[in-house]
DNA sequence: TAAACTAAACTGACCAGTCGGTTTATTATT
DNA sequence: AATAATAAACCGACTGGTCAGTTTAGTTTA
């Protein structure tokens, strides 16, 4: 890796913990100053600006999560096991990374009134859920789901897959997020097979 | 209703509507102010600090939602129909004011990382949470459902249900709120639901 | 020797909360 | 009923601290 890379590198990973911490309005920059060991100077001679460090944590965890579903097996494997794929990708994300998750509630909630952000995260939950939307269409094709329209279920289980950030915000969940994975995961799957005609 | 009481609607109306389109760190008190058309000594008057007007609006809203479901029936109805009820409230109130479920976005994320509104929230979705177990347990007992540990599922109806706030965040969304709600409840309800032994 | 830094001082906009003062509502007194 | 007295509600200019971003003067690294 290069060392402008590096260096980028090691202020987003300082700008991720920071804004965990503290959020994104209330993170200083002087906050990722001290978390990355650098000085001011430096971060202004890779960043223009905060929301330019901050757009670009965002772009890599992107391009992060996208290349690790571009990881999953697609041939001879079933919908359904695809899917479950797809669960466990972001559970064992999750159990890995917890924090990222929790920075991403900070995102949705600036993608709320920030155009830019607003346009960042669109791009990331298009693209995702044209991922799922193609794992449906197979399997309807295949005869293995029953017919739903494959936007509105990828929508879904979008939101539900998601929703493990809950999981980052309260101490003491009486459910745990391996759980709340495999149930919902059932739930979705008892709406897409096909009943076992008889 | 007491003047003390409108007084501090017409706060927490501003303060609702600020929150939305700045959030809260990015919300001034001087936008409650020219929101609610009060002065900046009142709002002092009624409420001690920013914060202490934020986590009221919080209170304000946690009560009507539990006032509408306290409303719903409950008795001579099967455990799925009161499932679909408690959806339906959900989507009409989104309906009504989306606005409100993008100022929960915020709140959220607020949660993360302060402990007053996190145990705010806590709260809410505690009570949120048993509501749901409760008719999870009745569908169970009756024999309408099939076993699932009703902690977990509610937790999943909870999460599923709540990612309605997604919808305030994208304008051009191709999925409908209601295409949304009426297929995860679908999911839901497959996976609850006994299979019919043939 | 140019690019990649460091350290520290500085600027200017921004904003929560304060405070001295005014007005309105309520109660007590004659 | 009129007046006085007190309390509650309300106003908005001002303060003191904060912080993104800049600048400067120098040092290190490839």
């Amino acid at each position: 890796m290069s060392r402008k890379n590096q260096r980028k590198e090691q202020i987003l990973d300082a700008a991720l913990h920071v804004i965990v911490q503290n959020g994104y309005h209330q993170s200083r920059m002087d906050d990722i100053v001290s978390t990355s060991g650098l000085s001011k100077g430096s971060i202004y001679w890779y960043y223009k600006s905060k929301k330019d460090v901050y757009l670009d944590l965002v772009n890599h965890w992107v391009i992060r999560y996208s290349n690790s579903l571009l990881e999953l097996p697609k041939e001879d494997i079933s919908a359904g096991k695809q899917l479950n794929n797809l669960f466990e990708t972001f559970f064992n994300q999750f159990e890995k990374d917890p924090i990222v998750f929790k920075a991403l509630l900070e995102f949705w909630s600036l993608a709320g009134r920030d155009t830019e952000f607003n346009i960042k995260l669109e791009k990331v939950t298009h693209n995702f859920i044209q991922y799922i939307e193609s794992i449906i269409k197979k399997g309807v094709e295949s005869g293995e789901f029953k017919y739903v329209n494959p936007n509105i279920a990828a929508m879904s289980i979008m939101v539900v897959i998601e929703g493990i950030s809950w999981f980052t915000l309260f101490e003491k969940n009486s459910v745990s997020a391996k759980e709340y994975i495999e149930t919902v995961f059932e739930f979705i799957l008892s709406g897409l097979l096909k009943r076992i005609e008889s």
